[in-house]
DNA sequence: CCTCTATTCCCCACTTTTTCCCACTTCGCG
DNA sequence: CGCGAAGTGGGAAAAAGTGGGGAATAGAGG
């Protein structure tokens, strides 16, 4: 079953000829729950460290919001019209056909380096998607610098439940395979 | 499907030696839907940084209004009236083909320096018309800037528990002038 | 005022790309 | 061992993109 909260796990695909890719069923039923508020799809876009994100249309709007405010009249500053055009146009909008896949464009299959194979990541309350050798470096570069991270990136004084509990329940379950 | 939100991803199209383009298909059902609202078209005008703007005809009315209260600017003024005349009077309403293609002016393909291969940018509420080489170049220009600048914007927007809000600040703080 | 020319507009035709659908394989589970 | 769900491949239909002919229109020049 989905956890109801964000998505978690890991899955690996491969892409075919012609750029589509399975999205994992896990991750599927928690982009059909939002049908009707938003379509039926992922939002997806050049993400941080070399690999995709993609949002439901739900979290779609959540992070154009803050794009926007960032620069929200159209002849602002240099910087902020280029943040805009490079944020919005590697974004694209995936339509899942009737098997469950998304066809991801040249251009964002380009930018996060994606061959054949490639992993989905549920972070929460988004996915990214990687080409599979890159995610076993990053993976592994992140096991080790994980309570370093972790230490520096999460507040370990106040909210430790948080953070604990939502490892917690992931972890065993969810390998690639 | 049409992205419901705004224009997004980025579509790289051939002008003919008559000066037509087909507005990429994405973009084409978001000016159809507004049918009756204004007519059936872009409004093109010069843009920023060597570029087109062109807006659906309601689009077209709110830029209209934000083009007219910048020019009461009391310490702009002159350069405000300047940059009216020139977005105003280089303003081209372009209707589509029974092909989807638009005719672009000559005067505006100068002005973008737009020549056989263009590209079309979705940037949420207008859309930009590129020549394909000077687009590469802004985009990789841009995309130096662009992991700092999507670090924050993309944390602010995504529904971060309170743990990760708290520090994202100070975790992406050094990196923001 | 008429003619000639250049431009615009409206189709038709062709090619390429995308979308849709069907079918086969694999895997997990009872 | 069978069944259904998930993942993968590929062919066919539909849509998108491109090129170009020729009628309609407008403008310049005689």
């Amino acid at each position: 079953m989905v956890s109801p909260a964000g998505f978690i796990g890991q899955y690996r695909h491969a892409l075919d000829e012609k750029g589509r890719v399975s999205v994992p069923a896990r991750f599927r039923e928690a982009m059909e729950s939002e049908e009707g508020e938003g379509g039926l799809g992922l939002y997806v876009t050049v993400g941080l460290d070399r690999c995709l994100f993609a949002y439901t249309p739900v979290r779609w709007r959540a992070v154009t919001q803050s794009v926007r405010t960032t620069a929200r009249h159209p002849f602002a500053s240099r910087d902020a019209r280029r943040f805009q055009r490079q944020f919005f146009a590697s974004a694209a909008f995936c339509e899942p056909d009737a098997q469950g896949r998304i066809l991801i464009p040249e251009s964002l299959r380009a930018a996060a380096g994606l061959r054949r194979d490639v992993v989905f990541i549920g972070v929460e309350d988004r996915i990214e998607v990687w080409d599979a050798e890159a995610w076993i470096r990053e993976e592994t570069q992140g096991r080790e610098d994980y309570e370093r991270a972790a230490e520096r990136a999460l507040d370990l004084g106040g909210d430790l439940d948080a953070a604990t509990r939502r490892h917690g329940d992931s972890a065993t379950k969810e390998e690639i395979r």
